[in-house]
RNA sequence: UGUCCGAUGGUGUAACUGGCAACACGUCUGACUCUGGAUCAGAAGAGUCCAGGUUCGAGCCCUGGUCGGACAACCA
């Protein structure tokens, strides 16, 4: 099965987003000659997911539907917080997704020394200070969004100070928390970005790239929007919550008198059932709450990724789900939808029993084995067929037999007949049960050795048509049933008292034991498959030998068990 | 008595920039079907947060509210 391999830019007659009529406004007059250029920022501090998937997704999408390019650009301004195993995820991750940043990988690191001199500029125009007071202090006088601050004390100091000051700072002179580097902007403003930010501070530790070069680092917001002026982006897309830092880049590179680029905000995904926070979702991992950052309950796309979900199918959610300013909650069906729209073109049918329950065929021959063909995707003509193992002795799903059945039960009851999928009509005969607690431990059958598939009589119209296994080929597999992970459709929303974990869904994942087609055999991990009437699964990376193990990306939709069967 | 941003069916996004609200998901019918899947056909569901104003005409413009979100890490 082919995963992803070209990315199309339909423009599929989609009315413009926001974002795109501002690039193509200022294309129309002319800025930056017509040129378009975009990056995807990740701080290496965690796991990408499905909420960077959507600026993924816009900021290379954006930059190949305008024929420009996108970088990729790790922003690693906090040696305590980053580190190369984070790096390593989010380049696999971006690739996966179909995108490349050709030869433009960078680092805000690479930028530490430009970054510096820049500083230097804003010293020397009496535009920065350095200031000795305390962490808590300068809180303390930042005042509140609807109080200003008080300026520091050391706001006024010489130019040459400063200066003389800034370079001990980066010579190690000072331990950690003993200085930082301010603007000297507007204690007074009411955006609290614009009240003397910090914008350098000393941080004593090896950072993962630069080793043991620097000491003092620059804060995100001295090093972000500079960043993106090196690089010559024109568009700046980022999430809502650094609106209010728009004010402090205008300032900066102002100051700086550098290329300014320009900064479009927009709202971050949220998807129903599930938590987003890089915070919860290391808090998940770290608790042990799932089995780390690939869990295939994770929305990390490593974890959608191990679960089954395809490239293309996260690439086509971020289309369907647009772009705007407004904050939004995805229903998690939309993402379902996209993967099962996806996986029924492509993937290949199989048939496995999760909850068996044995059938015998009693006018079958005993010793018999029948090789049906089968058709291994409907929706794909050039996939071919494969043969399926017919015996006397079957296994079908529990779910699909009843004894004293409703009027609409299309399925396998006392003295019906039923369709063996690719095989024959069968007829319930009789029913074997446990004698103590009575439950049905066998079904009697006969069949209808002219109602094989592809025989003359073989379309008859029966009501149903089961999925089956011959028991003595089929093999068992784990099989992984994953749910939800929470329980309530917004986790963030506690009640007094009660944290996200509260919500955590007991039921998130089942294991059980599947009787598949031997076919599956020759599965390798990452392959998908539809368990025909059931749903969409992938082989695990657990998976050895013969030994599979499978996890259920999604069930198939269900008509018959949602109209209450 | 803060600043900024936002408000359109259950959810998300549109509405050619002022011309009687569309598309997708979801929901519900029906057809078809050797997957109760897929496919096909159809339906219900908003009168655009509220109140004024401008206009022949307002979801789009103006004014004033209301509600929601963001901002007070030496995080990003």
């Amino acid at each position: 099965m082919q995963e992803s391999s070209t990315i199309k830019h339909s423009n599929s007659g989609r009315s413009r987003n926001f974002i795109e009529e501002s690039i193509e406004e200022d294309i129309r007059e002319g800025k930056n000659k017509g040129r378009v250029h975009t990056r995807f920022p990740p701080e290496p501090n965690g796991y990408l997911h499905i909420g960077h998937a959507k600026s993924i997704c816009l900021n290379f999408g954006l930059g190949a539907k305008y024929k420009g390019l996108t970088n990729l650009r790790f922003d690693d301004t906090n040696p305590v917080k980053e580190e190369l195993e984070y790096v390593d995820s989010i380049m696999e991750d971006v690739r996966w997704l179909g995108y490349d940043w050709g030869d433009r990988l960078y680092y805000a690191s690479d930028y530490f020394e430009q970054l510096y001199e820049y500083a230097v500029i804003l010293i020397k125009k009496g535009k920065a200070f350095v200031c000795d007071m305390q962490a808590d202090e300068i809180s303390a006088t930042r005042g509140t969004p609807k109080r200003p601050g008080k300026e520091s004390p050391y706001r006024n100091r010489s130019v040459a100070e400063n200066l003389d000051l800034f370079e001990r700072m980066r010579a190690g002179e000072f331990p950690d928390g003993a200085r930082v580097l301010r603007a000297r902007i507007d204690m007074a403003s009411p955006n609290m970005h614009m009240r003397d930010p910090i914008l350098y501070r000393i941080i004593h530790a090896a950072h993962h790239r630069t080793g043991d070069t620097w000491c003092i680092y620059p804060m995100y917001d001295f090093a972000h929007g500079q960043s993106d002026s090196i690089e010559r982006i024109t568009h700046s897309i980022c999430t809502l919550e650094f609106e209010v830092h728009r004010p402090l880049y205008d300032w900066l590179i102002r100051e700086i008198e550098i290329y300014a680029p320009r900064q479009i905000e927009f709202a971050r995904l949220n998807l129903s059932y599930t938590v987003m926070s890089k915070r919860k979702l290391l808090k998940l991992v770290q608790e042990g709450h799932v089995n780390g950052w690939d869990d295939p309950r994770m929305p990390t796309i490593s974890g959608l990724r191990r679960r089954g979900y395809t490239p293309d199918s996260i690439r086509n959610f971020a289309e369907l789900i647009g772009v705007a300013k407004r904050d939004n909650v995805i229903d998690v069906s939309m993402l379902e939808f996209c993967i099962r729209e996806d996986l029924n073109k492509r993937a290949n049918r199989i048939m496995g029993v999760l909850n068996p329950l044995r059938v015998v065929i009693d006018n079958f021959p005993e010793g018999v084995v029948e090789e049906m063909e089968a058709v291994n995707n409907p929706e794909d003509p050039d996939a071919g067929t494969r043969r399926v193992p017919f015996s006397r002795e079957i296994l079908i799903e529990r779910e699909d037999f009843m004894e004293d059945p409703p009027d609409k039960f299309f399925r396998l009851a006392p003295g019906r007949e039923v369709r063996l999928r690719s095989a024959y009509i069968v007829r319930c005969e009789s029913i074997e049960r446990e004698p103590v607690t009575n439950i049905v431990t066998t079904i009697h059958c006969t069949y209808d050795p002219t109602t094989r598939s592809g025989m003359p009589n073989s379309n008859r119209k029966v009501k149903g048509t089961l999925h089956w296994v011959s028991a003595p080929h089929a093999l068992e597999s784990e099989i992984r049933l994953y749910n939800r992970l929470f329980r309530v459709p917004d986790p963030d929303d506690t009640e007094e008292g009660k944290s996200f974990k509260d919500y955590l869904n007991p039921d998130s994942l089942r294991v059980v034991t599947g009787y598949l087609e031997p076919a599956i055999l020759t599965a390798k991990p990452g392959e998908k498959f539809q368990f025909e009437r059931v749903g969409y699964f992938c082989v695990d990376k657990d998976s050895s030998g013969t030994n599979l193990v499978f996890n259920r990306v999604v069930p198939l939709k269900d008509s018959w068990t949602k109209a209450g069967g």
